[in-house]
DNA sequence: GTTTAATTTAAACGATTGTTTAATTTTGCG
DNA sequence: CGCAAAATTAAACAATCGTTTAAATTAAAC
């Protein structure tokens, strides 16, 4: 399409569709010619661009890492928000953030699960780790000012996160749940999106608020 | 080891291994000819009890989906337990079955999220959301008494099971977060343990009661 | 227009995958 | 023991895997 960056938007089309592939199907599930074919590319392009099917996967880490990390650091910057605030703002990011690439998010969460990869395995937790970290910070911040209650800390982001990748992990489930057709896909509902919302708000409101 | 049920032990043998193996590799990432070798068994022995690959997973998820059923019905037909007392037994239970069987419920995660073995990812859901139902089931009966706030239901539930998945996904962030060596088995730590039940257990009294 | 580099291609690489075969060993039983 | 069934083995199966190669094509630069 561009003339002037052709293999740039190769690159990106590439990652999109493994994007999409890995998340349905795994990495070690995804070949090499699957990806080409969907792509409409030689199967030789991919180890061309990124040199391997495993670089590839840390060019995709790579790209999207850095966005959620603005994110966080804008909020925990702003010093006009409260802590309860703040938490809100997080929770509606990350909300934000897992509904529009849910694809994605679980490929993340099945790198968290699988250790054969060692390198991908620990940069993605490093990164966890990071916002797990700023998180605590300011639920720490809330307990000593006497605002929130003396909760766990880690264990409570953990609740957040893991309500979402709770609903995340399967759409067929949320379908199930919510007695929709298979094939409807519940990421795109936005009244879902926003009971989800609510709920998680509420639970962290419930266990911090006195 | 019995020579009266030799067939029975290998194949018990055989699954336990896999279900490390699964656990650390995931279904693509194990190989018959790992399992074989780390079973101390021919590479054909696979299949010739199990008769697939695919069908040694059924056999490991149908000898544990029915362990987790039996203890909810048990608590669900208990008489003597008010609503918040059923919702605080299952929360032990199934903390208990996640930290003793933590590797097979990594195993379960992972086909949770990948759908390209679509009767497995299907057959976990179900099971999934059965035992959805039946602790939704109590959470509304408890807000119809008026014993409990008026929250979401099933997302509450999801909130119980995200956060010990959560928990559960990785025990290297785990050490991460408590400053532990790489090592270390977290699951193996009853503090941890007794710390994850205490914040799960904080976080849905906070949400329920009034 | 010619030349040089970047891109794309088809084909083949060796390795590994799950599975099967057919021969062999072990076991249980009359 | 002798015989039949079960268990186990080594070997090979076809298929697919990620990757590489070397030739062909396209693009860019002079």
């Amino acid at each position: 399409m561009n003339p002037t960056q052709p293999q740039i938007d190769k690159r990106d089309h590439l990652i999109n569709e493994a994007i999409e592939l890995f998340a349905e199907k795994g990495f070690e599930g995804t070949s090499i010619r699957d990806l080409a074919t969907r792509a409409g590319v030689n199967i030789a392009m991919v180890n061309y661009y990124f040199g391997s099917k495993e670089k590839l996967f840390e060019a995709i880490v790579a790209k999207k890492a850095t966005h959620m990390r603005g994110v966080l650091d804008m909020i925990l910057a702003d010093k006009a928000l409260s802590e309860i605030e703040k938490l809100d703002a997080i929770i509606e990011s990350y909300i934000a953030r897992f509904f529009a690439y849910h694809t994605f998010h679980r490929v993340l969460q099945q790198e968290l699960l699988v250790s054969s990869r060692d390198h991908m395995h620990e940069t993605i937790i490093d990164l966890f780790v990071r916002n797990t970290r700023d998180v605590v910070g300011i639920i720490q911040k809330g307990i000593k000012s006497g605002k929130f209650k003396k909760v766990d800390p880690e264990l409570t982001f953990a609740s957040i996160i893991g309500t979402l990748n709770q609903v995340l992990s399967s759409g067929l489930m949320c379908n199930k749940l919510m007695n929709k057709p298979k094939n409807y896909n519940p990421y795109d509902n936005p009244q879902f999106k926003k009971r989800l919302t609510t709920h998680i708000k509420c639970m962290v409101h419930a266990l911090l608020l006195k």
